[in-house]
DNA sequence: TGATTGTTCTTCGTATACAGTTCCGTCAGG
DNA sequence: CCTGACGGAACTGTATACGAAGAACAATCA
């Protein structure tokens, strides 16, 4: 039907996950806003395929908490509250204290390198003043803090959090304030010191203070 | 195709719901053993449906970590290791204390009578040596504690690793060690008192006990 | 005006077809 | 007897079509 390498059907990739991937990318960069009629034939036009990798996308999606499917309505982008705002940071501020402990006390010489090579480029962003770059790459360190972990059920678990956190970041503010370099290097230094207290006390502190940041900029602008 | 009531489908719950529930019990409860294949005509001949509710149930029990999909390949059951379980409850160990805060902080007084009814019938049981429902009660004890959390990420994240720790046992033990009803009165004593602290305490040495026990079963059984 | 009835849209499930892989057994050759 | 190539079977991945049922909305009628 459609081998069109433009669209998204070109690679060895099974369809439903390219579908799953473009989907979330979608919603967390707001072109699928909060409440919006996700409907199987429009979605399936939208990616050039047919409807069952786009249904089967969307019960992944659901169960990630992106979607909301109504029995025979269909399935509406999720509307993030202030309420699942906190409720995500009470379960990141368990999980990602113990990522970075995991991390710290597991980490190899070159998984340090990597974290420094991260911190060092987003601290050159900060200086050019790119901040979706600088946001990109506070991201890309806690991630591979989460893989560092070597747990994958926390890695994979953090991650869907942390990916929703972004999302709700994108709906209230253009660019999020890229949050401290000083903390990220703390807790690399941390990491690579091995010293597991420290990291998971470092990162406890750090999720504390993106709790609040995220509040302020979601209190006043969500239902 | 098949509105036979005595396969599944008889309810008004989609199909594919219900394929999930029952590919989830046939893995927990052994009848889909670690590694079996799982074809979808097979399921789709097993549950009495067509292939597509069944891809979509795959779908999900993928994102849950029940089975694995191995691109062309297909589906088969996934295979805890004794890592996978000290993984699991490392992560257990971090969230269901949180989650017997949030109830000890936010538990109506009916929220408590349901606990406590599933105690006095989890200690009747025992009694009766009802092994097989004492693990039952015990379980809807623990998932009644996170539906009072409040948090429903916290519910549905720790009720998956939850069911993810009872296969384990399944498969190891023909069936769980009733653990320690003490335990469990202690826990909600906490709840009722309101005292977030306390239960929070009771409920990590509860873990970290379940955690032994498990460590126990396991140890020399598995891959 | 208010209730009822159609109509339409969409999901949900089924059935079917077909290409591309992977697997497996067979058979020829060493 | 072992080895390796070949060919068919099995299965997934994808597309498409169709019928049934539910929900929403508009039109009709009392």
């Amino acid at each position: 039907m459609d081998t069109d390498p433009g669209k998204i059907g070109a690679q060895h990739l099974p369809l439903r996950d390219q579908v799953l991937d473009a989907l979330r990318k979608g919603i967390i960069s707001g072109d699928y806003p909060p409440g919006e009629r996700l409907t199987e034939d429009r979605l399936a036009e939208d990616f050039g395929v047919s409807r069952n990798p786009v249904r089967e996308a969307l019960r992944v999606a659901e169960a990630e908490g992106f979607v909301v499917i109504l029995p025979r309505r269909g399935a509406v982008v999720a509307s993030p509250s202030s309420a699942t705002i906190d409720d995500i940071f009470a379960v990141r501020e368990r999980l990602e204290p113990l990522a970075a402990r995991l991390a710290a006390e597991r980490a190899a010489p070159g998984d340090v390198t990597t974290l420094r090579a991260l911190v060092e480029r987003a601290r050159l962003a900060t200086e050019q003043q790119d901040l979706r770059r600088v946001a990109e790459l506070n991201s890309a360190l806690h991630l591979q803090i989460l893989e560092i972990s070597g747990n994958p059920w926390l890695a994979s678990i953090a991650k869907a959090l942390y990916l929703h956190v972004q999302w709700v970041f994108r709906m209230t503010a253009k660019e999020r304030a890229p949050h401290s370099a000083d903390e990220h290097v703390k807790l690399v230094d941390a990491i690579e010191a091995g010293d597991g207290d420290l990291a998971e006390m470092v990162a406890l502190s750090h999720l504390g203070a993106a709790s609040v940041a995220a509040h302020e900029n979601t209190e006043s602008r969500l239902p």
